[in-house]
DNA sequence: GTCTATAGACCGATAGAC
DNA sequence: GTCTATCGGTCTATAGAC
């Protein structure tokens, strides 16, 4: 990994730890080896290694979605021919599945914390960086599965209910335990029970199959 | 209002909008018409005035709940006397308006804003800072639901189900909505409309007349 | 592309006059 | 309880040698 790189990887580690302002340029240099004036041949300032970096966690995490099948900001558009194919005849349990990878993949990829640690305290930081965070961690997911339920609904797998409020009752439930994981690690475990029982008990609510 | 209290008032402005440290002395001093040093002689540091801040908040929270009957601190406990009197006969309509009210107070007094989003972004801070978000924003009602829908399935309102599963249905996309309105408060009224729907929906799903 | 040195501003905190 | 002045330190960023 050359140095370009490298610093950017420091900086977003300091900065999901101690936010913007408590991380100076000479903190991100010192483990890298280097003085702080190398910085500023590879960036011309403090703000340009942050805007990069969530420039670049932009990319990664729409590579990621698109790796789940989750079309993440095209909203407008419908499920694709390939999402219907997957879904139309997709088990409640498949389901879980798919959203306890996810969870278990955003949960433990340092890479993934980092960026959602950061963004989540520079969040009222500018309206683009709120509207980010929302768009990411909140809606990708969320429009999503309102058009999985609209399916599942249309398919009969599960029961007659608005879309958006099924969405909303199945996904924020995994957001609220992913935040406390985030601010209490020593509770990993008590939530990822919690997420894992949350989704079974939403499926045996819904399902058609009583 | 005494200068100790406006102090405090502009400190938390600040560190709201701003974070901790983003937010100098001056700049605390300097609305007030002060100096920096005369802080001083009132707070022996910047981490004073912070830490004031919290506790206050802690106390002002504690008071809003018991106003709204929710016990937060005591989850232990099982519901008091008067709790099982109100809530044994309450209405799902009431419930609705119950939260809407808790809801429209949470994100229109400007003190309560201040705070949440203070203790938004200094979350990683410290695992008391961390600690102290989740009873406060998530388990206080969290655990609170989960009592009152275990009284509400008992009494034959709703329908047979899980309390702590139904409760984070229930409240978690609260807290969701609660997000979006905090980083995008051009959106307020819709969210303000998407909890009304969810609130309403939940009922309907849930309620055991059909 | 790295370094040392430094500019110039600002930081938290203190001393002492009034 | 307020002020001005100041301390010692750190900050972002730059200059210029190698």
């Amino acid at each position: 990994m050359n140095t370009k790189e490298m610093i950017l990887e420091e900086a977003l580690k300091q900065f999901s730890e101690k936010g913007y302002d408590g991380t100076s340029m000479s903190d991100i240099a010192a483990p890298l080896g280097i003085s702080k004036a190398a910085l500023y041949k590879h960036y011309k300032s403090k703000q340009e290694i942050f805007d990069k970096i969530i420039e670049e966690s932009e990319i990664k995490y729409k590579d990621l979605l698109e790796k789940l099948s989750v079309h993440y900001i095209d909203n407008s558009k419908k499920l694709s021919k390939k999402d219907l194919d997957v879904y139309s005849e997709i088990s409640a349990k498949g389901l879980c599945e798919n959203v306890l990878t996810f969870v278990r993949f955003s949960m433990t990829d340092e890479y993934s914390k980092q960026v959602r640690r950061m963004l989540t305290i520079s969040q009222f930081q500018s309206s683009e960086l709120g509207q980010m965070y929302t768009r990411r961690y909140v809606e990708a997911m969320l429009g999503y599965d309102e058009k999985l339920f609209k399916q599942l609904i249309k398919a009969g797998v599960i029961k007659e209910g608005n879309p958006k409020t099924l969405a909303a009752m199945f996904y924020a439930p995994v957001i609220m335990y992913m935040g406390i994981w985030d601010r209490e690690p020593e509770r990993a475990k008590e939530c990822e029970k919690s997420i894992k029982n949350h989704v079974e008990q939403f499926f045996m609510m819904t399902s058609n199959r009583e």
